[in-house]
DNA sequence: TTATTGACGGGTA
DNA sequence: GTACCCGCCAATA
């Protein structure tokens, strides 16, 4: 049988970034905390690599601890990350998510409850 | 096999 | 606010 796997670590970023809602920005911090293990955010960031392929993970919402945009590099245009974040209603300036802490979406807080 | 890099975070100066 | 260092795990060369 073929092992299947396929890094259980990565969906369990996928199923948290798919859960962000709306209007809303997590990090990879926090995503890496919410896995509970002491992962590193960079496996956070990696499994974000991984995800081409994978349309469905709204990785624009997904910034540093920042609020940057660290990660618009890797979507098809520069600016391609940050026209996402406006559509989904979040203000970006300057490649940085403002009002970030209001924006902030814990996944450790916000799917425990 | 080892060394370097990578969409990071946190602490310290 | 800025700069620098360490840690953490995996993939690639």
């Amino acid at each position: 049988m073929p092992k299947k796997d396929d890094t259980n670590f990565f969906e369990q970023v996928y199923a948290i970034v798919e859960q962000v809602p709306k209007g809303r920005v997590t990090t990879y911090g926090a995503i890496a905390k919410s896995l509970g293990s002491g992962l590193s955010a960079r496996m956070v960031g990696w499994a974000m690599n991984t995800c081409h392929g994978d349309p469905r993970i709204p990785a624009q919402r997904v910034v540093n601890r920042n609020g940057q945009l660290s990660g618009k590099a890797h979507f098809g245009t520069p600016t391609r990350m940050q026209e996402l974040l406006e559509k989904d209603g979040v203000a970006v300036k300057n490649d940085t998510v403002q009002d970030f802490a209001k924006r902030f979406w814990d996944p450790a807080i916000e799917l425990a409850l």
